[in-house]
DNA sequence: CTGAAAGCGCTTACAG
DNA sequence: CTGAAAGCGCTTACAG
C-alpha cells in the first residue's frame, strides 16, 4: 500500500483518465465510466476490479468533462454582496453544507458596492452554473434576461424582485415589525423608534411597515425613524441621534441584529442607560452573537438554515421544470425573547 | 435591440455555442474561438463581426469546455473551516476579489468539525481546481499526497504544516505575543494572563511563546493560561475563571479578537472592571469590530488582504513551476493601539 | 489571417 | 453486462 512505485512514471505527469484505469483493469473505457455512474448496468465483479485499479492510479473523475457531456455542472453560483456580514456568511455556510449533500458545490461571486455586477455574474453562465443564488443583492433586468435565455434559474434570498423570472425567499419581514411592536406595547412602552437599514432596502421597509402600522392601530403615530445603514457604526450614530433628541425612545426596534448591537452599546456606554429598564431593544436575524451574554438580545429570527433549504428547494424545482414560473416563498421566523426587553 | 425575436426558436433551448456564432457570422468555428482568445491572430474586421454575432445570440463561452481543452480551470478551491468567523470571511472575501482580477473564481468547500474532510477535498481534484487554499484547516498527509500527484498546489493560510508539499502563509504569531508583552510591561502591569485558542492550534502556541518568553526575560514567570476555544463564549468562561482566581490579572493577551471581546464584556459587565485601568486587553487579528466604539480594542493585526495576496502569489509561483518546493511566507502585522490598553 | 481536424475526458444510445 | 463510437464545446497545431 505504502510502497513507492518508481515504475510506470509517465513523461508528462497528467491526471489519470478513464482510459488509464481501463487499461490497468483490462476493460473498456466505457466500463470505467459505468463503474462511477451509479445506477449504471455493470457486473459487480467488473466494478470492483475497476475501483481497485482506479484507487491504485489515484484516479479522480474529471467533473468538467462529465459536465460537458451531461450538461449539468453541479455548480451553483452564489452571489454574495458582503461575506463579512455574519448573517450572510451563515447563509453561505448553510447553502454550502446543504448543497454538498447532493454533490453540488458553490462557485463564489463576491462584489463590492462599486462593482459592475452584471458582467461578473455573466461569468456564472460561462461556468455553466446550474443556478444562481443571490443574497442581499438583486438581479438587474438584463441579467435576469440572460439567465432566463440560458435556462438558468435565479433565486434571491432576502431581496424582493419585481422581475418575472426571479424567484425569491425571504423572512417574515412585515410580521417581524408587527411582533416587535406588539411586544413593546405589551410591556407598556411609550416612546418608539425604528432603526432602519438603508432607504432602498425593501426588507427594511417591510419591517418598518409592520412596526408602524401595528403601533398606529394602537394610536401611536409619532415613531422616530433613523437610518443605521445596516452597520454597527451606522446604528451607533443613529442611536446617538435618538438619545439626544428631546423625546428619547424607551423602545427601539432595529432592522438587524448588528444594528441592535450598535444601539445597545451606545445606550449602555455613552448614555448610561439600563437595558431593558430605560430602553428596550429588539433586533432581527438572531445571529449567533445575539445570544451572547454581552448582548442577550431579543430578536425576531430569520433562520439561515431554513432560508438556505428553501432556496435550494426552489432551485431544484426550477431545474426540474424550467418553464415554471418564478417561485416566491416566505420562511417563518419567531420572536426570541431575551434580556434586552422587559420581562 | 430590444425587439423580441420570435423567429429562430430552436426546439430544445440550449445555450449557443461557437458553431452557432460561426454560422451567423459566416466564419469557421475556430475563428470564433480566436475572437475570444486574446492574443490570437485574427483580423480586426472578422473579430468585430464575430463579437456582434455573439452578442446577438447571447453567446457565453463555455468555460468548462475550455478548461477541458486547456487543462486550466481557473477554479481555485477554498477550504474554509468556519465561514462564520469574520476573520476568515474577510480572508475569503479578499481572495475572491483578488482572484477575480485574473479571471479566477473560488469553489467553496466548507466543513464542520465533524466532517471527514479528505474525501470532500478530493472533489477539488475532480473539479480540476488549479490550486487549493485552506484557511484554519490543515491538509492531512494523504490529502497532500494526492494533490501533489495531481500537480495541484496547496497553500494553507494561518496554519503551519510539516508536510513537505504544503505551502503556508501566516501572520507574525511569535511577534504578536512578544509585542503584546512588551506593551503591557511598558504600562507597568503586574499580573499577566493569556487566553489561548485551542490546545492543538499552532498559531495559538506561537503567540503564547512570544508572550511568555518575553515576560520571562523580564522575570515574570507566573502567567496564567486559560483556553477560550477561539470563541466569544469560550473566552467569556475563561475570563470568569481568571477574574475569580485569587490573583486576577491586570493584563490579558488573547489569541484572537473575538476572544478578546468575550473577555472584555465579562470584565466590564460581570466584574464591573474599568478598562484599561483595572485590566488591559490585547487581541490579535484587527477584525473590523475591533475598532468599534464598543470594543475599541488594542490588537496585533493580521492583515487579511496581505495574507490573501501572498497566498495567491504562492499559488501562481507553484503553478508556474510545479517542481518547486513548498513556499513559506510570513506576513507582517503591527500593534494597533486603542482604548483597551493604558495610554 | 483562416479553416479543417484532432483531441481534452467524459456519457450514452446502440448493437451484441 | 459490455464495447465501439459519436458527441458535449472548446483549443490548437497544421497547412494554406
Amino acid at each position: 500500500m505504502n510502497k513507492k512505485k518508481t515504475t510506470n512514471k509517465r513523461k508528462i505527469r497528467r491526471a489519470p483518465t478513464e482510459s488509464d484505469v481501463a487499461r490497468l483493469a483490462g476493460v473498456s473505457q466505457s466500463a470505467v465510466s459505468r463503474a462511477f455512474t451509479k445506477g449504471a448496468s455493470i457486473a459487480k465483479a467488473t466494478r470492483e476490479k475497476i475501483i481497485a485499479a482506479a484507487r491504485e492510479l489515484g484516479y479522480h473523475p474529471n467533473l468538467l468533462a462529465r459536465s460537458l457531456a451531461t450538461r449539468r455542472s453541479n455548480i451553483i453560483a452564489l452571489a454574495i454582496a458582503n461575506l463579512e456580514n455574519p448573517f450572510y456568511a451563515q447563509v453561505a455556510q448553510q447553502l454550502s453544507a446543504q448543497l454538498r449533500e447532493t454533490g453540488r458545490h458553490i462557485l463564489l461571486f463576491t462584489s463590492s458596492i462599486y462593482d459592475e455586477t452584471d458582467p461578473m455574474l455573466e461569468r456564472a453562465l460561462s461556468y455553466q452554473a446550474d443556478a444562481l443564488i443571490m443574497t442581499a443583492t438583486k438581479a438587474s433586468e438584463q441579467l435576469a434576461d440572460q439567465f432566463k435565455k440560458a435556462g438558468v434559474p435565479i433565486v434571491q434570498i432576502n431581496r424582493e424582485s419585481k422581475i418575472a423570472g426571479v424567484s425569491t425567499v425571504w423572512g417574515e419581514n412585515y410580521r417581524a415589525g408587527k411582533v416587535a411592536a406588539s411586544h413593546f406595547l405589551k410591556k407598556n412602552h411609550k416612546n418608539f423608534a425604528f432603526v432602519a437599514g438603508t432607504k432602498i432596502s425593501s426588507t427594511s421597509h417591510m419591517r418598518q411597515q409592520g412596526y408602524i402600522e401595528t403601533l398606529a392601530k394602537n394610536n401611536i403615530k409619532n415613531v422616530q425613524i433613523v437610518y443605521g445603514e445596516y452597520s454597527f457604526e451606522g446604528a451607533a450614530n443613529a442611536a446617538r441621534k435618538l438619545f439626544n433628541s428631546k423625546n428619547p425612545p424607551d423602545a427601539i426596534f432595529c432592522a438587524s441584529d448588528y444594528m441592535a448591537f450598535g444601539v445597545l452599546e451606545v445606550a449602555r456606554r455613552e448614555f448610561a442607560l439600563k437595558i431593558p429598564i430605560d430602553v428596550a431593544i429588539i433586533g432581527v436575524d438572531d445571529v449567533p452573537e445575539a445570544s451572547h451574554s454581552a448582548y442577550d438580545l431579543t430578536t425576531f429570527s430569520q433562520p439561515a438554515a431554513a432560508l438556505a433549504k428553501e432556496a435550494i428547494s426552489i432551485v431544484d424545482k426550477m431545474i426540474a421544470n424550467p418553464n415554471r414560473r418564478a417561485i416566491r416563498t416566505e420562511v417563518a421566523g419567531e420572536l426570541i425573547i431575551r434580556g434586552s426587553t422587559r420581562r
